[in-house]
DNA sequence: CATGAATGAGGCTTCATTCAT
DNA sequence: AATGAATGAAGCCTCATTCAT
């Protein structure tokens, strides 16, 4: 993964000192138990400054739930670009939702935490991202049915749920375990979602 | 469902009323965003009689979140005691979580929303319940594997990415649209994760 | 002057307790350098229960405002409801104006130096206020001059001219002098307006 | 009106910018609903560098109703110096004060809001120049009473009373009008200050 | 001199909780 | 048991001021 797709690592020093610093209480308290003190001093910047990066709390808030998702969108988008089958291209992006949740731990137990928060108030962009990550793999499944690879389910369904398998499972072991066993993980995904766990 | 299995049903009456609104309420915002004022308004009762049920703020939410779990245990536990096939009974437990879910939209709502909230602080129980829940799945499986009627996988895995499947396909449902097609969900779900989604 | 005309004397206890001390502290201290927690100790009350009474420290200035300009202006129109010669009633708007700093030292202190700050914002009730009191002088004047008892001037500037000259020379005494002497005030001011200040 | 009189003027140039630029938003919003960052980007200079220019943001206040009181000190003094009746003082004198507030809108009006706000902390100064400036009127009218040119009244309140007149008339036009009609003002004060408003 | 990023003291406001009635 | 006025700890945010460049 290069650079590019590292969260945070395209922003300015201090603005990206922040941002990981909050992701990183954030994943151990909630955002609400948080305080831009602890933030800033964790930064290593004095509060004002926090200010003169976020126009307040729930900005940083919105800003980190929308930076990761289009990181993540962009990673996925990327890496199936070239990828012509269906099942390959599935395949691959479910790769790439696993390596992105393994990269960066801290940030998805946070993200997991605080992306059902937001369905009013300012931040509906990012339900519209969730959404256009979403969408991702309803494209995929439905090109697959399209070319008979794939059966025809409730796409929305199966789409909403494969995300929501790999992100609590993935989520799973961050929690509760002190590994994280990417490949296990990977390939027992795939082997259900794809085959179905019936023997035979 | 008879009342056993209705949340709060059981409960005395205002107590059983400052559930309702607080799940209420909660749906709509976050925990962190409602008053205890607000949740004793529409319970139609005092700020102070909020007290006289519960310890505090925090406790109705870990009470809440624990209510639902154990009422959600008990459900699928007793609709699969009778049932002898793992894969029976793994159909009967995904039949009782999306069920459940049906019958409770606000609730799980709120529960896929606050559920991932409580690492620490006094409520450790609620994992334990979230865990003892998961565990349902694991069994099953298990039991599934040693008869051969399951391949072998990574049960933690799957177990909780089945769970995370039925949730986030139930919750994107139940926040970005207006039905709730239970029997495409119930369908689509299974065929894919008995049989898998390639085609043939 | 009968509780009628009392500032604040009809509010809530606390309500009026917080007033008088937020007037005592304001007719010393300007508004923006008085803290709500002054307000509230002065008071004798907890700095939240300020908020019981007031949305803002903001709407205690407005209400604050308005509330002694509401008051001036009853007190002032009731006592010149009976007189029928213009220059009587301004005689007795000009006592009554003068009455009413007297009985309020405090509160026209501070409202000398407040008044001035609303122009724009939410407030816009208060220079309503302001100007329906000076319409007082302006009727007034206008029904002398049509009896031909005033001389023709500018109205407008000759109202707000007698506001400026009664509440400056009032500030005058108020702010540089431990006495005021009413009787003084009221003769010179009446004498000049009324007669001018040349001789014969 | 000579350069002499202009306010700011004979300051660095970027001490007058910081001055007239302070001016402008003062009239608009009060001293401290301004910030030093606006008065600085209105003067088009970096905020550190109003802070080569004034110690702090109240003595910036300070140094303008100061700068402000001197030269309208000033220029009233020089417009009655060669005058001998004392009549003919108070005309010119009202004549003078009534030219300088037309000549700086914006600064009377702020000079009005903010002159009330000095009653302690350092700036004491101020009072004494208000006073000095009322003063002149005091010695004119005393003066006037000498040579039995103006009736015996209590001067203290007169001279204040007639600052009051001309000061809250001028705002009266300024805040409320788009005009300003300088010789009605001038002429209507003269006839009610000089004769009274009697007919007759 | 000029700048503006950095700072943190200080103030407003919220809201969970208490308690007298 | 029920209430809601009272409380004050806690937290977000502003902004005057400093200082390294």
């Amino acid at each position: 993964m290069s650079t590019k797709y590292e969260l945070f690592d395209d922003l300015e020093n201090k603005k990206a000192r922040l941002c990981k610093a909050a992701v990183s209480i954030f994943s151990d308290k909630s955002f609400n138990r948080t305080t831009v003190q602890e933030i800033a001093q964790k930064a290593g910047v004095g509060k004002g400054t926090f200010y003169n990066y976020f126009d307040s709390k729930e900005r940083l808030l919105s800003f980190l739930l929308d930076c990761g998702t289009v990181k993540l969108i962009e990673y996925v988008k990327d890496s199936i670009q070239e990828v012509m089958e269906p099942r390959d291209k599935l395949e691959k992006a479910i790769d790439s939702q696993l390596e992105y949740f393994n990269k960066n731990h801290d940030y998805f137990v946070f993200y997991l935490r605080e992306m059902w928060s937001y369905r009013q108030g300012l931040e509906e962009q990012i339900f519209k991202l969730k959404e256009e990550y979403i969408t991702i793999f309803e494209n995929i499944i439905k090109e697959g049915e399209d070319s008979k690879a794939f059966k025809n389910v409730d796409i929305e369904t199966i789409s909403s749920g494969l995300f929501g398998m790999l992100s609590v499972a993935s989520s799973h072991w961050a929690l509760f375990s002190s590994e994280f066993p990417l490949e296990n993980i990977n390939q027992s995904v795939k082997e259900v979602f794809f085959n179905g766990i019936l023997r035979g």
